[in-house]
DNA sequence: ACACCATACGTACAAGCGTACACATCTCAT
DNA sequence: ATGAGATGTGTACGCTTGTACGTATGGTGT
């Protein structure tokens, strides 16, 4: 029997009042970020992956461009705010040492989808300018955290090092174990 | 009567026999991977890039794919090549610390076009197999060179301190000097 | 209670994409 | 010289994309 559909058949959207969407589209738009890779993130693939219509985007953002640059501000800021934390903690130079094998070692070769997302960052600043301005940042801030603790042409040093080491543990088929990486560090500040 | 038109009104393309053509095609992508990144590389811009027609592009390379992973082959190749060259002249292990300075100084950090190729491949490869074999290779291939002159160990650090301060110099708004090139890779091989 | 308006939604559209394919033209063994 | 096969060309098709926009909805100040 046809009798009166009690619940709507076709099941609409339910949730209309979401404050802090935008927040969760952001958070969206790193993860498809790292799963797909920046060529590979549309409006369509971050509406999907948080569940909310495609209109939905062109309300909260002006551009694409915009999703991406305010998803890689935010992952950068979260990165240097651990790097921070962990620096800003040590007390002396060994502990610095340690804090920063520690930072290498889990930190970024343990999460790998941040890995992915860095190296990401990188090409894309490559192209886009305002992009390019929150790599810089982030650099910047990452470099002056290590200043805490070395001179500065040893903190240069020490940043492309450690950028190095990730990357080239991120691609390569065995990626260097914790010792490895201690090894490569103490070799350089000795 | 419409009389003969001796030579077809609208200036056909000329150039019809044109051996080789599927060299220059790779050589054009290579060029557009560099201008606009491998996001940006399509078949039309290829094609435009080498003043070919489009169909030109199916004729010679079955997809997209492999117009990229025969373009990344070449140039990790290349690149490959001279590092190669420059560290099987160097006579002693001094010499071969100076032929590093001279490769990242002068080959990495003065050829702007290949430094940007090599962060794109690194993101492709990180999402396409066939380019991450790719990489996989090259890498392989720069760490045997180094291994002419240098423990497994320090070669592998070596090459990763390489990759750093190449992708941190090509990010920075000021990059690193030859002398600053110099005193890091020095005092880590100290 | 009620009107306002920020927010949410669905859909449409032009542009650009990879690829396919029928047809034109050239080279070369015979 | 000539036919066959390799090579080159132009165009069309189906698809996905970013973005725009008219409409619906519900929280909030009054």
């Amino acid at each position: 029997m046809s009798g009166p559909t009690p619940r709507s058949p076709v099941p609409r959207r339910p949730r209309r009042h979401d404050p802090g969407r935008r927040d969760r589209l952001i958070d969206a738009a790193l993860t498809v970020i790292a799963e797909r890779g920046v060529a590979g993130t549309t409006h369509r693939e971050i509406a999907r992956a948080a569940d909310v219509p495609l209109g939905s985007m062109t309300y909260h953002f002006a551009s694409l461009d915009e999703v991406l640059a305010e998803a890689f501000t935010r992952h950068a800021d979260s990165v240097a705010r651990v790097f921070d934390e962990r620096l800003s903690a040590a007390r002396d130079r060994d502990a610095a040492i340690e804090a920063v094998i520690t930072l290498v070692s889990d930190d970024l070769l343990g999460a790998r989808q941040d890995l992915v997302l860095s190296v990401e960052l990188y090409v894309a600043a490559a192209r886009n300018p305002a992009l390019r301005t929150v790599t810089q940042a982030w650099m910047a801030r990452s470099r002056q955290a290590l200043e805490r603790h070395f001179d500065a042409t040893t903190a240069r040093e020490l940043d492309a090092l450690i950028e190095g080491l990730v990357l080239h543990s991120a691609l390569s088929t065995d990626p260097m174990t914790p010792e490895q990486i201690r090894h490569a560090i103490c070799r350089h500040l000795r």
